[in-house]
DNA sequence: CCATTAAAAGCCA
DNA sequence: TGGCTTTTAATGG
């Protein structure tokens, strides 16, 4: 295999604190996987013999339901580790992983995370950080789901998809991977065609603009009144 | 206010 | 063309 680049890694924060060397350890621990858009990396409850690390693209966690409805927990960003159950004390992953566009990742062995975590300096904290933050968010997000309006729930999860995904563009950002309306409702506990309407009716006064499977925020403050909603 | 159902139109492989 | 995405309208909780 080709010899991968200390650069992929040395301004990740789990690898920051490294040196060359340490980080050229890992790197040649590392087996690389492409993904094709909308494949599953792995599925909630299978045995977790690997760890990720996510080079490019999206990933989205989710549960199904015995009914076959899916939830979105949360979406990992470019950057970001994810699937590193061993860090939970976990044999299983806890939930589903899907690309939600193409996506490039290394992996290595579960059984080498204990390492990892006991050699290298920072690789623990910042690991446990990234923890911290999702099960935050997703402890925010089950209270928004239970207090908040179905308008606001869809402002709020727009916002935060900008802020962990979002690409600057003339005319606003934008979310940089490919999301549907289906995909929003998931996020949202709503349904498709609610969401379809709220984003209709942002598009009309400018404050979103979408095409199939894009959808840009030109109004970032407009949205996060309705996400108070308060009326724009 | 929001979900459900149904129907139709548009986009893409 | 067939399947997926999106919009729109009607209905009902």
């Amino acid at each position: 295999m080709k010899k991968l680049d200390e650069s992929l890694l040395s301004d990740l924060p789990p690898f920051s604190q490294l040196d060359g060397s340490q980080i050229r350890e890992i790197l040649d621990l590392a087996k690389t996987k492409r993904f094709e858009e909308n494949v599953t990396v792995f599925e909630e409850g299978a045995e977790a013999e690997r760890f990720y690390l996510l080079l490019d693209g999206t990933v989205r966690a989710l549960h199904v339901t015995p009914e076959g409805e899916h939830v979105t927990a949360l979406h990992v960003p470019a950057g970001q580790l994810f699937g590193f159950a061993a860090a939970f004390g976990r044999s299983t992953y806890p939930a589903t992983v899907e690309t939600a566009a193409e996506a490039v990742t290394l992996w290595w062995p579960m059984s080498l995370w204990p390492q990892f975590v006991a050699r290298y300096p920072g690789f623990a904290t910042e690991s446990y950080r990234t923890i911290g933050q999702r099960l935050n968010e997703m402890q925010t997000r089950v209270v928004e789901l239970s207090v908040l309006h179905v308008e606001q729930r869809v402002a709020r999860t727009l916002l935060r998809l900008i802020q962990q995904s979002g690409r600057q563009e003339d005319g606003g950002i934008v979310i940089d991977f490919p999301i549907t309306r289906r995909d929003l409702s998931d996020m949202t506990g709503t349904t498709l065609h609610t969401v379809s309407r709220l984003l209709s009716g942002w598009e009309k006064k400018g404050v979103v603009q979408s095409e199939r499977k894009h959808i840009t925020v030109c109004k970032p403050e407009r949205l996060h009144a309705l996400s108070e909603g308060r009326p724009v």
